[in-house]
DNA sequence: TGTTAATGGTTGATTTTGTAACTAACAAGA
DNA sequence: TCTTGTTAGTTACAAAATCAACCATTAACA
């Protein structure tokens, strides 16, 4: 006889959400830490940079939702290895633009590889309508 | 005319997921962390013990694949706090039990209620069906 | 035994994150 | 023009996570 009232740890959407997504984040976390020695904020806006083009750091932010001490440090040291550069906005001094480099959009088109591959990997055990059902509830989740 | 083939980052599971798993965090985070001063580990560890009862440290691990740096931190500040007591074992030495204490089950028993309010909440939102596909995806995904 | 390996758990150094306070630039209204 | 407020982004310091090295104890076995 349990005190627990039918609690289960693994069922409660906050921890097991967290357990899918430490877990199926460790493969793909391998490839873009040994191969570029990434951050997954670094790999984040790049990614961002990579798939909308050219943007500011406080649009990387609107999307991504990741604060802003984040994103200055990620975009520092991406620039330190020369994956991205940065432009002010002359009529607004306040902006700055980040731009991929050509080893940037190399980074990019070689981890985006890997995501696809990864992701297409991570689907194949589910069917169609689970797939659909999963990232629509994802998406609420995370609302967005 | 796009070069990304496709890719959709919120579409990418490990980085959806994520996103779901911090914004469902959030509000119950708040209340562990306001109620109790607690982190993430130290709640699981109380939740652990309060479901499960009297374990071990490396049972813990087992049970959260958390690392055991992190749980052996988050026993330390339960045990100052006075939510838990330990206990060696007197035929192996190298093992401590763990027990919360009258204030860590009370603790626990106010945040299960909590957590079980917050879980209605978010699976307000969705269909049985939903849920179940949901909840199976992700404790495979979770490899749980 | 005695030696070596494995196990449970802790500690210290380093890295990363979070929080707040801070520039610098622009905007709005008196 | 002179506040006052807002915005984009950085920095300093504290909190937390990570990683490797470390004890103490037990197991394995020559």
């Amino acid at each position: 006889m349990d005190n627990n009232e039918g609690f289960e740890l693994q069922d409660f959407l906050p921890y097991l959400l967290n357990q899918a997504a430490e877990e199926s984040s460790l493969a793909f976390q391998k490839v873009y830490k040994d191969r570029y020695g990434m951050l997954r904020t670094e790999w984040r806006v790049l990614f961002h940079l990579g798939i909308y083009g050219r943007m500011t750091a406080k649009e990387i932010g609107r999307r991504s939702k990741m604060h802003k001490t984040k994103i200055s440090r990620a975009v520092a040291r991406l620039q330190d290895r020369r994956f991205l550069t940065r432009t002010r906005d002359e009529s607004d001094r306040r902006l700055e633009y980040l731009d991929l480099t050509n080893q940037g959009e190399a980074a990019y088109h070689d981890l985006r590889k890997v995501a696809t591959g990864y992701d297409a990997r991570l689907s194949g055990d589910f069917s169609d309508e689970e797939l659909y059902i999963l990232r629509n509830a994802l998406r609420k989740l995370a609302r967005m």
